[in-house]
DNA sequence: ATGTCGATTTGCT
DNA sequence: GCAAATCGACATA
């Protein structure tokens, strides 16, 4: 268990540059989010479910077809930047922005495993046990790592919240992939399997 | 163990 | 007005 920040690379701008969202999507699954700002501990865990987004032809999208609102402006920037966004009033849910700037694409983090800073994530969390309820599921997981929409448009390759590699190697056959949760309004693409986990080691939020 | 319901911002109709 | 990329409290079994 790390105390110490960074035991891995962190993620350059090249990685989150590509226009090819799913492909993103599969590759985060194994890579580590971390957070550290405000003189508070280091916090980080393994991510270990995804969802993938387009503006381009995606209804499920916040910025589908163009859509540009306060809210969906920062995922018509470049790729590396952090889109987050309030849940039902109350769940701050975390965003990875890819692809070029004027390509709207994004993946939200569902689910990880808590890595470093346990006690903390704990503490934030309200909870006594380590488990799946740490973050395991998207508003869960901003509460543990203490992202806000107050870091709407962070720079991932930054200081404050950054992805690293630590050099954890996922099997394809270890990914399930699926339709997304709670996008029944997109019509057909609500059957996209564009959600992938790790299949469960236990850590992800519901199944299928 | 499973089900219902409320919290409460943002954006669309 | 209402539904939303959700979660937890509380009810009932």
């Amino acid at each position: 268990m790390n105390t110490d920040r960074r035991s891995g690379e962190t993620l350059p701008r090249s990685f989150y540059l590509r226009d090819n969202v799913t492909a993103i999507s599969r590759e985060l699954l194994g890579k580590y989010l971390c957070t550290s700002f405000n003189g508070e501990p280091f916090t980080a865990g393994m991510i270990v479910e995804t969802e993938a987004y387009t503006a381009d032809g995606d209804r499920a999208c916040h910025a589908y077809n163009g859509r540009r609102t306060e809210r969906t402006e920062i995922m018509f920037r470049r790729g590396g930047l952090a889109y987050v966004y309030l849940c039902y009033g109350i769940h701050h849910l975390f965003n990875v922005v890819t692809n070029a700037k004027g390509e709207a694409d994004a993946i939200l983090v569902r689910a990880l495993k808590p890595a470093d800073g346990v006690a903390r994530m704990l503490q934030r969390r309200g909870k006594a046990k380590l488990n799946r309820q740490v973050a395991g599921g998207p508003g869960m997981l901003t509460q543990a790592l203490g992202i806000k929409t107050n870091h709407y448009g962070t720079d991932l390759t930054g200081d404050k919240i950054w992805i690293e590699d630590r050099g954890v190697e996922i099997d394809e056959k270890l990914i399930t992939a699926g339709p997304r949760v709670g996008v029944d309004y997109a019509g057909e693409d609500a059957l996209l399997p564009w959600r992938f986990r790790l299949t469960d080691g236990g850590w992800t939020s519901k199944p299928d």
